[in-house]
DNA sequence: CAATATTTGTGAACTATTTCACAAGCTCTC
DNA sequence: GAGAGCTTGTGAAATAGTTCACAAATATTG
């Protein structure tokens, strides 16, 4: 919601992603062109909902031909805001943190974790990689010394609101969320959520929770 | 969509999911009755779609009062399925897998880890907790020996695709899957994502990826 | 016990998103 | 270079999901 231009859906934006990384492997295995019906069925996605979500950014296609896949690549990243460096601190070193901190694609896609808070005093003063863990007392000092963007916030629900909003007071910008916690921030604060609990359950439920009536 | 009998949308479903674990915050503080609006403004959701998000599978609430507590609770467990036991395999061993099986909310909610595979030969024959990882070559072998219900995928996006459809050749009956590509398997088959680094580059874009006009 | 204040459950209105369907435009072949 | 064959971009239709608004039911108070 921070931009003001936007002109697509959240859902959209979603699958934007989708479909950059589908060009990405075409684009790796030398592919030069793509019909809106090829890369859809590569995302699973309908055509016609491909061409609206790409049409609403310019026209990327030719008529006949497809899209070009090589230019479409970098066209995608920028209307996503991935040529720019994200400057990413974590919040939580668990191991949430540490996958995503280990995740190479992370760092190639321009997001960078600047710094690692942590509560636990054992853990504060050890290394990852070139980082050294910081006690979460010190989050706003983090925060404005390395001008974060983003925090990726994987902590227990317990703490995670009022981390949030400290993060925020000091200058964050964005929120990935891992704690299954709404975190109520100021609405010009957008918060992502991943949730792996609530989608094991969902699957639960689609593989026959619902009773027929109650 | 295994479940016929399925009267609410998708993003309900995970809805309820919502209002299950702020029912349980509510409970363990002793809270009695909840009204709609209360609970409603805890998710961060509208009144009457969380009247008719629970309305849809029976009438739980008292005109005047509310909705009893503690009698919800064990009500949505039952219709997200989470009064049986799920019978999980994990599919890669890495630092995914293991943030899963050390969250003990997990087990809580009956999703029992009984077999863990992985392609590394070094992890193969070291344990976690009680189980011994296996060979994913014996993947098939594993899920029909412990009646597996459902994979957690976390595998890297070149073989995950292979491994999901081996799994639910298998038996597997979901897949909860967070390798960053599509599946694609049979409609019968619920397969959930979980994709931080989509999510994260969703929130690039909602903060200033997208320019003004293309 | 009657009057007042709440709160649910739900049809109807509204909004958002997805899909359809086709004109317009490009490529390729002969 | 003209015709055949694709494929895009997009208005319109269809579908899905959300919110409104209010009658019906219950609790509470004096």
């Amino acid at each position: 919601m921070a931009n003001g231009a936007r002109k697509v859906s959240d859902p959209a934006a979603r699958r934007l992603s989708l479909y950059l990384r589908a060009l990405e492997a075409m684009a790796a295995e030398g592919r030069v062109t793509v019909s809106s019906g090829d890369l859809a069925r590569e995302c699973g996605i309908n055509a016609a909902q491909l061409r609206k979500d790409l049409s609403a950014f310019g026209s990327f296609g030719k008529r006949g031909l497809g899209y070009p896949v090589a230019e479409l690549v970098p066209r995608l990243k920028e209307i996503l805001g991935l040529t720019r460096t994200w400057r990413v601190a974590l919040v939580g070193a668990g191991r949430i943190g540490q996958a995503l901190f280990e995740f190479p694609a992370f760092r190639g896609r321009g997001f960078h974790i600047l710094a690692i808070v942590d509560a636990d005093p054992a853990k504060v003063g050890t290394h990852w990689g070139d980082i050294e863990i910081e006690a979460d007392d010190d989050l706003e000092t983090v925060i404005a010394r390395e001008s974060i963007d983003l925090v990726v916030l994987a902590v227990p629900a317990a703490v995670a609101r009022g981390l949030a909003r400290r993060s925020v007071g000091a200058g964050a910008r964005g929120i990935l969320n891992f704690a299954p916690i709404r975190l109520d921030l100021p609405d010009d604060v957008p918060v992502n959520h991943v949730n792996m609990g609530l989608e094991l359950e969902a699957l639960a439920f689609a593989l026959g929770g619902a009773p027929t009536d109650a």
